[in-house]
DNA sequence: TTGTTAATGCAACACTGTTGCGTTATATTT
DNA sequence: AAATATAACGCAACAGTGTTGCATTAACAA
């Protein structure tokens, strides 16, 4: 079940992905909102806006969960698949809006897959 | 720094490894051998064999550390790279040998990367 | 304005993985 | 074979992200 009322965590958390152009952390989320929500409340938030098809989710190199905006999701359809880019450097995540082409896998039925790429972006590179 | 002294663990960690097929979970060999050895011992015989090249590691779905046998690394080079492939109805986890084609990403120096594809497996599918 | 109940805050918890430290075992030296 | 040096070990406590239960609060519609 996802977002049913428009609480101040829901508008805070929305606009935050609305100006932001990376994928944000939710442990970054946290400790920048702790003293306006608890981080209950931001997972729980993070969880529904995601069921709803408006986040996607991801994880990170250490395991830690990563949320970023979808585009032409619903509830009911998750189809905005693509890799992702962190900076080694700075640590921005970038959704990478490309196909990956698979490799073929005899005997195997794929159902999803997750590619994160590691390295510098263009601002750390200089 | 890697092995120096073969002890009880390295020896049945290493044996673990070469007598399987797939990948294992850090969890797994906990659950498996903790009558025979506290986790932070295998914890730590793990990083150490991956610090020898002898095992390699990766994150699962849910950020969980697996381990798998590398071919052809060493302590000074960790070359073998392939994405990995776990099974959603039984759990295993391969190791693909094969290469990925990464996407072109224009303005970004690619380090490292890892694909992680779920699906079934083949004994899963029938 | 009132009533319903989704959403929140808080505390306690779950879980994987790590650290410090005293003890034990391995391998080298005598 | 005995003594020595120290890598490896077990244990307990901890770290960090994320979850759960429950009483309280706030959103929204009647
Ligand atoms: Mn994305
Ligand atoms: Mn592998
Ligand atoms: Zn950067
Ligand atoms: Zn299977």
């Amino acid at each position: 079940m996802g977002v049913i009322r428009k609480t101040k965590a829901v508008e805070v958390l929305l606009k935050e992905f609305n100006t932001s152009a990376t994928a944000i952390s939710a442990k970054k989320l946290i400790d920048e909102l702790h003293t306006s929500f608890n981080k209950t409340t931001i997972y729980r938030v993070l969880d529904k806006l995601e069921d709803d098809g408006v986040l996607h989710s991801f994880l990170g190199k250490e395991g830690h969960k990563w949320y970023a905006k979808c585009n032409g999701c619903s509830a009911s359809e998750h189809n905005d698949i693509h890799p992702h880019f962190q900076c080694l450097s700075c640590g921005k995540m970038d959704c990478l809006p490309v196909n990956v082409t698979l490799p073929k896998i005899p005997n195997r039925k794929i159902e999803f897959s997750q590619l994160l790429i590691q390295g510098k972006c263009e601002a750390c590179i200089a």
